[in-house]
DNA sequence: TTAAACTTTCAATAATTATTGAAAGTTTAT
DNA sequence: ATAAACTTTCAATAATTATTGAAAGTTTAA
């Protein structure tokens, strides 16, 4: 495998993989393209590179400036705008995890909160309904609340939590 | 909000939520449905709630099956098949967490090692990519260790890990 | 066996989601 | 002010994914 065969393989893996992290493909594989770039890239080249519309390329990086993930830069001479993905997986991961806790996981819990607050009649059914939501909801508050404070941790939290834990 | 409200409101959002760990609305929904059911329920049953076709119920059934969270009940005098969810909501998290590791995380860090382990030829960019992808490939494969490590402590990890690690 | 009760399959269709491309909008240089 | 260089917007279209429903398949009881 060469360079340009590994490039693709990756990009259009990172893009299939984009539905694990919640975001379309074309988004994740132009954070991929800028991931490997050693330069920033302006718009014409990533509609060149992945083959996409100018629209297509404008609003996933629109999306992706939003997510905290790329960032404009402004290249002095150059009028088009360039951009950059942040480039230590650390802080990606950490960024993340922040955006689906903040945009999916909270307002799930907020339903599980209310379902299981529902007045309890005593019936059977409505017992069932409010223990297992209430299970739900302590599960997901607390898995969430994990995953956010181990990738907040600012030291490489991979060994040192891994060893601590998994041992 | 009453008993049929609340059970619609969980039903929907945990369908809606489907995506988020990986499966359709249909087959979130069906597991949502037997999670609060007080017995186990026939396809019919489970069609009619969810207002669903006969096909669909059946191979989102199946598929829920194949993910092992749920499984058939013999009902003795019943020529119909019944079916239950896994009702514990830790063991339903280990389940789905080792589904998709290996139906997705794996393979992805299987494509990780490849891309990072072509031959380094000396290029910026082929050394960029290489970096890249063996920081990902490391990532990746240590946070899916760690949630699959934590999410397998029998014990309620929950409680436990919080203390130790959040405070 | 046969037939009723039930489940699965899958081609057709519907619903959803992503993508395009061109017009409208914005910025910058002169 | 004008125009060139560039970006955004969004209605139309394409691609993908989910759902239906009816025919085919299977199991059970008599």
């Amino acid at each position: 495998m060469n360079y340009d065969e590994a490039k693709i393989k990756f990009v259009s893996t990172w893009g299939s993989l984009g539905s694990l992290w919640g975001i379309n493909k074309a988004m994740a594989q132009i954070q991929a393209l800028l991931f490997i770039s050693t330069k920033p890239l302006s718009m014409e080249e990533v509609m060149a590179e992945l083959k996409i519309s100018r629209g297509n390329t404008s609003m996933n990086l629109r999306q992706l400036i939003d997510w905290g993930i790329v960032t404009k830069e402004i290249i002095p001479g150059e009028r088009k705008e360039f951009f950059t993905t942040e480039k230590d997986v650390q802080e990606l991961a950490r960024t993340i995890a922040k955006e689906r806790s903040r945009r999916e996981i909270q307002p799930v819990i907020k339903v599980l909160k209310d379902v299981s607050s529902i007045k309890d009649d005593g019936t059977k059914k409505t017992r069932e309904l409010i223990k297992q939501t209430k299970a739900l909801h302590d599960l997901t508050e607390t898995a969430d609340d994990m995953i956010n404070k181990l990738v907040n941790q600012k030291q490489n939290w991979i060994t040192k939590s891994l060893l601590k834990l998994i041992k």
